[in-house]
DNA sequence: AAAATCAACTAACAATCGTTAGTTTTGCAG
DNA sequence: CTGCAAAACTAACGATTGTTAGTTGATTTT
């Protein structure tokens, strides 16, 4: 782990609070004080709460925005889209579990600019999936299923995987790609 | 639907001012604006915000838990139950979906013996339907995968039906049992 | 008609919130 | 050393929080 700056140590430390409690449990003196100073010297680094939810939400809904990217650009036919995506997911998990409880569970608590810019990043992504999974079933790789059936079992899996993924760590992450890929694609029966 | 005493209508029209934006964000003035009345008259109904949440959200586990005694009582094979349980799962999202919302995002924010008894009642869940899966593959009904794998992707799926269930009004309930079904327990392939 | 209950109200409380202003300490470059 | 900038501090602000006390008017019971 390379070293932070003072601003990615309080977005750092912000974010583990914020995932056991949630954004407006955690006050900044609750955040000064798991940094060992005072909430007024926060201020020194950020511009106020906002900016630690916005920078913290916002960097990982990139990493998903960019990673669809990569996802539509290679020439592959959609089940390989999707298990690429499935493979994109467990690895921002993994790298980024802090931030996805806070990308989950307060993303409404974004304001003004921030709070546009991830409703459209959300939405774009939900639509990439949802035409992947169509156009799967146009050409007869996917069971003609109802499209937003699927989108949603796969993507309500994928975006409640840090909470998993925290809670059962002996999980070896390779295991998982590979059941997970399996149980998600091809059922249980 | 039935009258509803002074006590459930604070916690119906609470329960939608938690789904928006969560139980912390959400004053007793607020609740009691949504109302009509001001916020020290909720207290002629009420012993107190936390009253609030528990009420909501014991009730919805204690529909899960009793639904999942149903299941267990019936001398039924695993993959039945599985259905069964997938049946249960919408049907108290259609009815309770409200209350969802506050048991998935806000059951951390119960005190005490509320806490306490809804952790109980959600291992207990999860350890009723792991066993259920667990037999299943035993018995040859199911693929011989990690159990867990399958557990966090049907549990995930269900547990946040409530958000799709809403945005997609228009899915017909019945298709959509009939789907998920399908979905979940035969794969997309 | 009198008495009691219910459910609303006004007013206020102590606590906590995010944030600002002004000051002191720290650590490094010259 | 000296000087300076970074980063901590103390103190306080106005706003909002959940909640309590006491009161009023309406409705129900006796």
């Amino acid at each position: 782990m390379k070293t932070m700056t003072r601003k990615e140590e309080i977005v750092s430390v912000a974010s583990q609070l914020f995932k056991e409690k949630g954004y407006n449990a955690v006050s900044m003196r609750d955040i000064a004080q798991a940094m060992g100073i005072k909430a007024a010297s926060l201020y020194n680094h950020i511009t106020g709460k906002q900016e630690i939810l916005s920078t913290l939400i916002l960097k990982v809904a990139y990493e998903f925005t960019s990673g669809m990217s990569s996802v539509l650009d290679k020439p592959t036919r959609p089940l390989q889209k999707i298990e690429d995506l499935i493979i994109l997911h467990i690895d921002v998990t993994v790298n980024y579990s802090e931030g996805l409880a806070a990308l989950n569970n307060d993303w409404m608590h974004l304001e003004n600019q921030d709070l546009d810019a991830f409703v459209k990043m959300r939405e774009d992504y939900e639509a990439n999936f949802r035409s992947i999974i169509k156009e799967g079933i146009e050409v007869g790789e996917f069971k003609p299923r109802h499209p937003e059936v699927i989108l949603f079992s796969i993507l309500s899996t994928l975006r409640t995987l840090h909470l998993w993924f925290q809670k059962r760590g002996k999980l070896d992450v390779n295991v998982l790609k590979k059941d997970m890929v399996e149980v998600l694609i091809k059922g249980m029966i």
